[in-house]
DNA sequence: GAGTGGTCTAGACCACTTG
DNA sequence: AAGTGGTCTAGACCACTCT
């Protein structure tokens, strides 16, 4: 699932997920209890518990004081990186991403960018915009303002060929927390060719803000989804959340 | 914030929400350290911890090691029965609710509401039709369907005077948990007599499963919000995910 | 009544940020 | 170097579910 800082919770944690993935156990089955893990892992009761609120996190999970926690079943789980890249999230749902860049150009911000991006008077940007692609079928239009230190580095990659999140993660640039917004509108002229739709469309907009682990702005970008292709989903209880875009096929309800 | 069941953590967790919702801590502070409240509560580090995870559940602070944690900037938090109860989301975000009844029908659920709400063969539901309105303007169309045990309750209310989740929970019966679908579709003709626009206007279409602590589904909705009024936010993390719906002003960017 | 998860304590060591 | 949050242990009592 995750590779290896490896604390132990979440080498535990990582375990059942993979059980679940698995299907060892199924929606609505009883997970083994804190005590047989605790056991079985050579672990104490609060470490067990631990990996279970990481379970709960990404929304797998329910528990009930007095009874044994159990799998939720519909959408599966997915990672705050296939919340952020596009790339990752095609690849969890099993399908092949691609994209093509429709224009990459640097210049002054404008006042609304500088407002997202924690930017100085006179500060420029990169701005990418790109048609992502499901299998071959344009799914998305990206429009994304980057700062100048980040734009410069994505400026020298190869968009169509590797995931920019992944890329500036091995530059060291690590993504930590994002804010989304969802919301609608119609296709305007520009969506509308290049997603190869007719203008008026109704699209599901996201705009996503991403910061480094201090709080440092790293993108801010605007995504707009064909509404017939495309939904987020998301599960929440009384004390829990959890977002996941997910992609419906054409002929679903 | 919420009423006293009143474990240590979540008056914790509750007294910080207030002091964070006064303006004590305002976005970008640093929060007191774990020790310190830890000596100002009389409660252990791990109490304190645990007040701190409630908080970042609710996606209003972030935390890294080392460093204090930090109150989050950008929307407010919204808790879990503001995401499920228009009512109580209006009030939350400092607006008058209303509604109008459009149509209160009792029929045999089809195989797709037998689906969503676990029936079986032959099943009756309750289907409610419902305009929403913030401030007097027309904002929503829900269309919820309840099993018949709920619906034969919903039936009895006065869903123009009265919150129906209030009154259920009232009635014994509580929402514990709600998985949302969010997508984009055009106005059916229908949808736009309701809510004053013209057909083919973008809407932001959420559906949402609501069950009860034991998972028993409580009900089926399909909501349909005008796009340039109403947006989903949501923040994630590597470790964290949380929802909110928002309401921007026409006059909004 | 046995088993289970929810809450809480008191301690420990470590990784990291900050002055 | 001091302070802070992240991880982990070993115990305790309680509320609740299940059969």
């Amino acid at each position: 699932m995750e590779q290896g800082h490896a604390s132990l919770y979440r080498r535990i944690a990582d375990d059942l997920k993979a059980e679940i993935n698995a299907g060892t156990y199924a929606a609505g089955d009883a997970l083994p209890s804190e005590s047989e893990l605790a056991q079985r892992y050579g672990a104490s009761r609060g470490t067990i518990r631990q990996a279970f609120a990481a379970l709960r996190t990404d929304g797998i999970i329910s528990s009930r004081r007095g009874a044994r926690r159990t799998v939720h079943g519909g959408p599966r789980l997915q990672d705050f990186t296939a919340l952020l890249s596009f790339s990752h999230w095609a690849r969890a749902i099993g399908e092949v991403p691609s994209g093509r860049v429709i224009d990459l150009e640097r210049r002054a911000a404008t006042e609304q960018e500088r407002g997202h991006l924690d930017l100085p008077d006179g500060a420029y940007v990169y701005l990418l915009t790109r048609v992502r692609l499901l299998d071959g079928q344009p799914v998305m239009v990206e429009r994304t303002a980057y700062p100048d230190r980040i734009g410069a580095l994505v400026a020298g990659m190869r968009p169509e060929r590797e995931s920019i999140t992944d890329r500036l993660g091995e530059l060291g640039t690590t993504f930590a927390d994002a804010e989304h917004t969802i919301d609608a509108v119609r296709a305007t002229a520009e969506d509308a060719r290049l997603l190869g739709v007719r203008p008026g469309t109704a699209l599901l907009r996201e705009r996503r803000r991403s910061t480094d682990p201090a709080g440092v702005p790293l993108e801010w970008s605007e995504d707009r989804y064909l509404g017939d292709q495309v939904a987020f989903t998301v599960r929440n209880s009384v004390d829990h959340n959890t977002l996941s875009r997910w992609h419906s096929p054409p002929t679903a309800d």
